[in-house]
RNA sequence: UGCGGGGUGGAGCAGUUGGUAGCUCGUUGGGCUCAUAACCCAAAGGUCAUCGGUUCGAGUCCGGUCCCCGCUACCA
């Protein structure tokens, strides 16, 4: 494929939280730098993205904060719009599915496959809040496990025993909005034949065993495990409204809208730079025949930029929209990150376990290319990262400072002393420096072949090498000491020092754009391009570059000491804030709780159960008798330190198997907000068999 | 449970179609002083998670086990 022109999007982020350094390291810097290379080298590019306003977690986050989900979305798409402008993120257009454009494209979209007859409609039961007025998707209905007894199990999932559920299963299921009972009730939706096409999808797939490992590795355990049909509308008020008679109070699932979103976001570019050109351009400009080229034209290729959580959309679900509807091209390339940790943590908007982009910039002021710096470096790309502020503080210190500062500094700093910054007369070149001009003419082709194949790490790394090489033929000439003595060789010296100043400017641009900048001002390179990069003659003899000024400056310790308490506070300001209360249980009488038979009681011994996370089997002396107890706890004790722990058990609690061992009672646990648990004991000392009541 | 990805010197990572391990940072020693105590050179440091198999030869292929991450379909 020689392709015309590039589409590029990134993954259109949910507009109920800010861009934390997750998002850019997994998706918009790998898409950027790409966009800014192809750029570069003259490509026709088109860079896409957007705010994903619908689904169901804005209208709750809207609820809680006695806003409406118009207004969340608003802060939240302002707020990410400026974090990517700050940081450099060149997209040609940041829309958002909230336009109207977008709704119209969605719509006419599933109008498009509904006549068609390429859904099937299904009517099934859904648990309805009646206090909300809404139904519930399965994550927000909480109730008690059928197979662990868990009472705060999802409707989807026991994330004590790991069981997949359906919220029909639970026992006493609850509104997580409401706290009410839910009732079921009918609907009706449209669903995507996803196992129908399972065969168009697994030849989509299969020509594309170029892709990552974990992208083409995820899209085959999907086909292996078969296609299931995909409901692609919710009942719900906020977001699409499904363009179908009988449709009232129902909307677009959001995986449906959101891709759709890319194609919405690159006709609103075109029509917002109608605006801005000429009126006869806009005369004769035919907006639909410029977006479809970008979308229907089989010489445009199409890259999503993602990170893992979203591959099967991208590969699988939306690829399958596309090839139904038929007028489109599908992706050429989803080059999927993995995902990046903060300090040994998952990041996590809820917990506040983040680094926020708005927030970074505060303390570290026009430091935008440093992140970005140490955010390609260590990206994640096969395999989840973690990123640590000691990490970022030396990767500033020893690699942006030492290295790539340092050799442009010095470099600026002789030309100055000894030539008034003026580009001094190369005279005749030595072996040496014909090698090392060889060399520098390398480094475009093969940074470029690294970004080609998405490797980033690998094509910032080979930047640096050429400022590594800068700094070791500085130090093997030696021109501060020839300048006493051959002013000729000094020259020839400088003049090649100053050639690899400019190529790293060149070079450097999709990486680290501010100080690309910079650089380029500082040198006056005006007019040259990633194309230009190589050449040893980009400063001539006689130009006039301006005083140096320092790229990057040292990172001292107190300033990474001040995030990394930041971190510990939220951390602690979490388990106060985060406690969600359970809400009570129906009332019960005394006489149902007088059958509980509570003792106290001693662990004699405990063992690991085999072949589990969380089970410990234990035995027990209840003051009646020594019987075996399993209990998950193993996730919080260690066998050999809970021997002699005395403990509160349920004796009368029906013998149940579990894992082949039958328990004999129930250990009473205290949970706190982070679930952990603890033993729940008489606060003065009770013998063996005591009752509690 | 099933599936996908990963487990390589102190840390972070490369290792193409199998030929006994490379890079960056850190550490130690030396050189240099133009430069933000920065730069350059050299050295130390690894039974490539583990067990078994195929092979003349395996980090690389096959099988078992353990650990981490993700997905498991109505969480975006």
């Amino acid at each position: 494929m020689n392709p015309k022109r590039h589409l590029i999007t990134a993954a259109l982020p949910y507009a109920n939280g800010p861009v934390h350094i997750g998002h850019l390291a997994g998706c918009y810097l790998p898409a950027d730098i790409y966009v800014r290379y192809l750029r570069a080298k003259g490509e026709d590019v088109l860079f896409i993205c957007g705010s994903d306003e619908h689904g169901v977690p804005i209208t709750i986050k809207a609820k809680k904060e006695g806003i409406t989900p118009q207004q969340v979305v608003d802060k939240y798409h302002k707020m990410m719009g400026d974090a990517f402008d700050e940081f450099g993120v060149s997209f040609d257009i940041y829309s958002r599915t909230s336009k109207p454009v977008h709704h119209k494209t969605a719509s006419d979209f599933f109008r498009n496959l509904y006549d068609k007859g390429v859904f099937t409609e299904e009517v099934t039961e859904q648990y309805y809040d009646e206090k909300a007025k809404t139904f519930l998707a399965d994550r927000y209905i909480t109730g008690t496990c059928p197979k662990c007894g868990n009472e705060n199990a999802y409707g989807d999932q026991c994330e004590k025993c790991g069981s997949t559920l359906s919220p029909t299963e639970l026992i006493n299921p609850r509104s997580t909005l409401s706290g009410e009972k839910p009732v079921l009730r009918s609907t009706k939706n449209w669903f995507l034949p996803l196992d129908k096409m399972q065969p168009g999808i697994e030849a989509y797939i299969e020509s594309h065993k170029d892709w990552k490992t974990n992208v083409y590795g995820q899209c085959k355990s999907w086909l292996t495990q078969g296609l299931q049909p995909r409901a692609m509308t919710r009942d719900l008020d906020w977001g699409v409204k499904v363009p179908v008679d009988g449709a009232e109070g129902k909307v677009l699932y959001v995986w449906f809208d959101a891709p759709i979103g890319y194609i919405s976001a690159t006709k609103d570019y075109f029509e917002q730079k109608d605006d801005h050109t000429s009126s006869l351009a806009k005369a004769t400009a035919d907006k639909s025949a410029q977006w479809e080229l970008w979308w229907k034209n089989k010489d445009t290729r199409l890259i999503h930029f993602i990170g893992k959580d979203n591959i099967v959309f991208h590969c699988i679900i939306f690829p399958a929209m596309l090839m139904a509807h038929g007028d489109f091209i599908v992706a050429d390339n989803v080059p999927a990150n993995e995902f990046l940790n903060l300090e040994g943590d998952k990041i996590s908007t809820s917990r506040n376990w983040a680094v926020w982009l708005h927030e970074y910039l505060v303390t570290f002021k026009d430091k935008q290319d440093v992140l970005r710096y140490v955010l390609c470096s260590n990206a994640p790309e096969a395999k989840d990262n973690d990123f640590t502020w000691k990490d970022f503080q030396a990767k500033n210190n020893n690699e942006l400072v030492a290295i790539l500062g340092n050799f442009v500094n010095r470099t600026l700093v002789l030309t100055h002393k000894y030539y008034e910054g003026k580009v001094p007369q190369a005279d005749e070149y030595t072996k040496g420096d014909i090698l090392l001009l060889e060399e520098i003419g390398k480094f475009p082709a093969r940074i470029a072949a690294s970004l080609d194949a998405f490797r980033f790490r690998e094509a910032l790394a080979e930047l640096m090498n050429l400022a590594r090489a800068g700094n070791k033929y500085l130090a093997e000439n030696e021109p501060w000491k020839l300048a006493a003595t051959d002013e000729k060789r000094v020259r020839t010296v400088m003049n090649i020092s100053l050639q690899i100043t400019a190529n790293l400017a060149l070079l450097m641009e999709p990486f680290l754009p501010f100080t690309a900048k910079k650089l380029s001002d500082m040198l006056n390179l005006g007019g040259f391009k990633w194309t230009h990069a190589g050449r040893s003659d980009l400063l001539h003899a006689g130009h006039k570059i301006n005083p140096p000024a320092l790229l990057f400056d040292k990172i001292e310790d107190p300033a990474i000491e001040e995030q990394i308490l930041k971190l510990h506070q939220s951390k602690i300001m979490n388990e106060i804030q985060n406690q969600v209360m359970s809400p009570a249980k129906d009332e019960t009488s005394f006489e149902e709780f007088s059958k509980m038979d509570i003792r106290v009681g001693t662990i004699l011994e405990a063992e690991r159960v085999p072949k589990t996370d969380k089970l410990l089997k234990l035995k027990i002396d209840t003051g009646l008798d020594q019987r075996t107890v399993v209990s998950g706890i193993a996730g919080f004790y260690k066998p050999e330190d809970i021997i002699g722990q005395r403990v509160s058990i349920l004796v009368n609690l029906a013998p149940r198997k579990i894992k082949g061992i039958e328990s004999q009672g129930m250990i009473l646990m205290a949970e706190n907000a982070n679930g952990e648990l603890a033993f729940v004991l008489p606060s003065k000392e009770i013998s063996n068999g005591g009752m509690i009541k």
